[in-house]
DNA sequence: TCGCAACGATTGTTGAACAATCTGGGTCCG
DNA sequence: CGGACCCAGATTGTTCAACAATCGTTGCGA
């Protein structure tokens, strides 16, 4: 492992994220320096660009944990959503070089689907959103989506029932994106408001099912 | 110094802010960790805070300068200024707190606009938007938002000319405020745009006419 | 049982060291 | 004269060992 630095970040951010520690879990220094071959000095930076983008938090003296979206976290992540792709949304163009990214990820989607495959399902679903931000070309707003995908990934983790969380959105994801084309900017932005809220509900509900603070 | 860390990050970006380094200056590890007595290994944490944010920029083994938004940083940051703060402003109430804390921010650019403390002014301003974006709510809309702020104030810096880019705000800011609590959200955001349309033309005006990329 | 003091473990930070990489000149050749 | 090449100095990337500061816990005593 020659290349350290935000490569590092990356790698553990990726880590992370296919829930190779659980949410909460505490990540000790020492040995997961030892485990991923770096110093802890090294590691210490990486820490801090994670924590930046909220997939570990980080207590002073008390070291970093894989973050664990509260309830309160999941309402703030779908609300920021809700604004930015709904922004976005309302001021796309249907001729956008994004909608065939948007329409690739939804195509993955629906394949994974018929093979019951909901690790591949919620990328493709996630990859969808990302591609509906790329409509804007900024930059800030993309980085920003990105950041609230991965603490909701985060939130799928700790929730555990891949099937209930994704299977149902590809097809309100095809409803956008059809919106979207045959109906344009304003209707595309009413069924993606659609399927937040219920995303959001489902999420929360298995939170409070499973007595999640 | 005692308390480094986030602490120095937070030091760095206020300096950053206040303009002790110019935009594009280099930040030599070395010889800035000697200027603020820390090590080597300390302000590189720092640092990695402060590119998360977009106060500087990173490049690998070339080190790290202060960030200098180019014409394309400063549409984009503008652009999703609009996105961020116009979905806040149409969905806010003016019954909301928040909106207490945009009237005392107002009231401060208007005093400082009286003494021609244009430095007061900016930042007034400045605290303006922020307190609109906390109508929200929401800690990652506000987070992203004094992000954009954070990096646009560096556009200001490099411009120097602070009466014009901040004098004509002040008025448009009251003019926001009362559209808010007089008419409601959505001539407020109507209002906001051309707030916002206008101060990027100008940021705009300014960067082509001292020839910059 | 409760408060608390000492201990071990972990984080925060330092300084020195070395490898990897960049930068700026200078040289050589065409 | 101009450009490609190369070298040395400077800077960044990373490691390591050490110590101070802080946290959590454990066990002691009242």
């Amino acid at each position: 492992m020659s290349d350290h630095g935000t490569t590092l970040a990356d790698t553990l951010r990726e880590q992370i994220i296919q829930g190779a520690f659980a949410p909460g879990e505490r990540l000790s220094e020492a040995s997961l320096a030892d485990r991923l071959d770096v110093s802890r000095n090294t590691l210490r930076e990486a820490f801090r660009v994670l924590a930046q983008h909220g997939l570990v938090e980080h207590v002073p003296h008390r070291g970093v944990s894989v973050a664990s979206p509260t309830t309160a976290d999941v309402i703030d992540i779908y609300r920021a959503r809700r604004l930015i792709e709904g922004g976005v949304l309302r001021e796309a163009s249907s001729l956008h070089p994004g909608v065939t990214a948007m329409r690739a990820a939804l195509e993955r989607a629906e394949d994974a689907l018929g093979r019951a495959d909901w690790t591949v399902v919620g990328s493709a679903n996630m990859a969808f959103h990302a591609a509906l931000v790329s409509l804007a070309d900024s930059p800030r707003l993309t980085r920003a989506h990105d950041q609230l995908a991965a603490e909701l990934r985060l939130a799928f983790l700790a929730i555990d029932d891949p099937e209930s969380l994704h299977r149902p959105f590809v097809a309100k994801n095809r409803t956008v994106l059809e919106a979207l084309t045959d109906e344009g900017p304003a209707r595309a932005a009413e069924e993606l408001e659609r399927y937040l809220v219920d995303s959001e509900r489902r999420v929360l509900g298995a939170y409070s099912r499973m007595g999640r603070r």
